[in-house]
DNA sequence: CACAAAATAATAGTATTACTATTATTTTTT
DNA sequence: AAAAAATAATAGTAATACTATTATTTTGTG
C-alpha cells in the first residue's frame, strides 16, 4: 500500500491525459528522459515512439506536438515545485524562514521523492535547467497564454511573491524577485557546469548548495533584512 | 563622408564573412527581420533566400546552419553592448554612475545607431529578448564553448562585473549579478509584454524605464551602497 | 582590357521531420 | 460475449535541412 501523489495540469496541455494510461506514463517517462539525453532539437516522436515500443500515431493521439509536450513537462515541474513549497512551509510562522526552505527547493528541486513514480524528478530539473526557458519564449507565447499554458508559473511566482511581502510589505517588486529567483536558480545551475565565467558559483556533481546561498544572499539583500541574510 | 563601424567575431561562427559582401549583409539583415516576424522555429533558410531572391545553396555557404546563424546575430548583440559601453562611461570617472549607464542601456539597448547601417539594432533588440537565450542553451554548449561561440558573452560579463567590483570591492557576485542584469533585462520586457503576472514592472510601447530602473534598484541594493540607489 | 578566379544562381536530389489517414488488432467496459 | 475504445501497423504527404552539380555573373589582377 502507499500514497500516489497525482498532479493535474491544465486540459489544453494534453489532447488525452496522459496520466490515465499505461502508455500515457511512459509517454511522459520516456520524453523526460530521452530529451535530457539528445536535447529538445533532435528529439522528436518517432525517436520517442521507438524508445518505448509503440508508434508516432499512438502518441500523436495524447499530445498535439512535441512544443506542447513540453509545456505540459515545464508545467508539472513548476507544480511539483508548488506543490514542494505547500509540503515543507506549512505551519511555519515566520515568512523569512518559509523564503529559505522556497529558495532551497528552488535550487535543489529536491532529491526524488518516491510519491511520484512515473517522473524521475532528477532528470527533469536538469531538464528544466537546460530547455526550461523554450516553452514559453515562442512566437504563440500569447496565444497559448491565453489557453492557460503558463497557469501554474504564474501561480508559482504569486505564492512566493507573497511570502515576499510578508517578509516585507513595502517591497516593490516581490512578483519580479520570485520570477527572478525561480530563473536565476536554473541559470547559474547551468552556467556553473557550462558557461562558469558567468557566474560566481561553483556546481560540484549535483551540489547546488552555492547557488543556494547566492539566492538567499540576494533576496534578503534586496527584501531588505539584512539580519536574515545567513 | 561617414564612418561605418563594423564589428568583428570569432571567424569560427561564419563559413564565410557576411560582413565581406552584399550578400553576406543581406543575409544578416533579413534574418533579424525574418526572426523577427515569424520566429525562430518557423524561420529556415529556404523562406530567407526566398526573402533575399538568392537561393538556400548560396546562404548555406556563409553559414553552417540556422542555429549558428543565431549565436552569430546574439554575438553581434553582445559585442555591440559592450561597444555602447566602452563609448557611453568613457571618461567618467565613478563606477556607480558607470554602472547605471549600463543599466541603461541593458534595459534600451538604445535607439538605432546610423553608423551601423545594416542592422536594425531595434528589432534585433527584440530579437534578442524573444530568442538570444537559445543560443547557448543547447546540447552542444560544451563543445560550441571551446570553439569560442560565448566569447563574447563572457566578456561582457567580465566588463559590467569589474565596475560593480570597483563600486564595492568586496561584493561576493559580481559575475553573477552582472550576467543576471543582462537577463533580467530581457526577461522583464519579455514579461511585461507577454505574462505581466512574472514581474511588476510596465511596458508602454518601446518606453523600458520601468525595467531600468528596477534593475538600478536591484543593483545598487545588491552592491550595498543604498545611497546611490536613485 | 582580358582572363582567371571566385562568388552566386539555378537546378536537382536525399534523408529526415512533422504530421494525417486507414485499417487491423488488442484491451477494456458493460 | 458484444460493443466500444485504445493501440499498433502501415502508408503516405508536405516541408525541412541539408548536399551536389553545373551554369552564369561578378571581381580582382597582370
Amino acid at each position: 500500500m502507499s500514497i500516489e501523489i497525482t498532479i493535474k495540469l491544465n486540459k489544453n496541455l494534453y489532447l488525452r491525459d496522459p496520466q490515465s494510461s499505461k502508455l500515457g506514463q511512459r509517454i511522459i517517462k520516456d520524453s523526460i528522459v530521452l530529451i535530457d539525453k539528445i536535447g529538445l532539437e533532435a528529439y522528436n516522436f518517432k525517436k520517442l515512439a521507438i524508445q518505448i515500443g509503440s508508434t508516432e500515431a499512438s502518441i500523436y493521439r495524447y499530445f498535439e506536438n512535441k512544443h506542447v509536450l513540453l509545456i505540459y513537462l515545464v508545467s508539472w515541474y513548476w507544480e511539483w515545485i508548488s506543490y514542494l513549497i505547500d509540503m515543507r512551509t506549512m505551519n511555519i510562522e515566520s515568512a523569512a524562514r518559509r523564503l529559505k526552505i522556497i529558495i532551497k527547493i528552488l535550487a535543489h528541486a529536491s532529491k526524488n521523492d518516491p510519491a511520484i513514480s512515473y517522473v524521475d524528478q532528477d532528470v527533469l530539473h536538469r531538464l528544466i535547467i537546460a530547455e526550461g526557458t523554450k516553452a514559453y519564449h515562442t512566437k504563440a507565447v500569447d496565444s497559448e497564454n491565453q489557453k492557460g499554458f503558463f497557469l501554474n508559473y504564474k501561480q508559482l511566482t504569486d505564492k512566493i511573491g507573497k511570502v515576499i511581502l510578508e517578509i516585507n510589505p513595502k517591497f516593490a517588486y516581490p512578483n519580479a524577485l520570485a520570477s527572478n529567483l525561480f530563473e536565476m536558480a536554473n541559470n547559474h545551475c547551468y552556467f556553473a557546469q557550462h558557461l562558469p565565467r558567468l557566474t560566481d558559483v561553483n556546481v560540484e556533481g549535483d551540489d547546488f548548495s552555492e547557488v543556494e546561498i547566492m539566492l538567499r544572499y540576494f533576496a534578503f539583500t534586496l527584501i531588505g533584512k539584512p539580519n536574515e541574510a545567513r
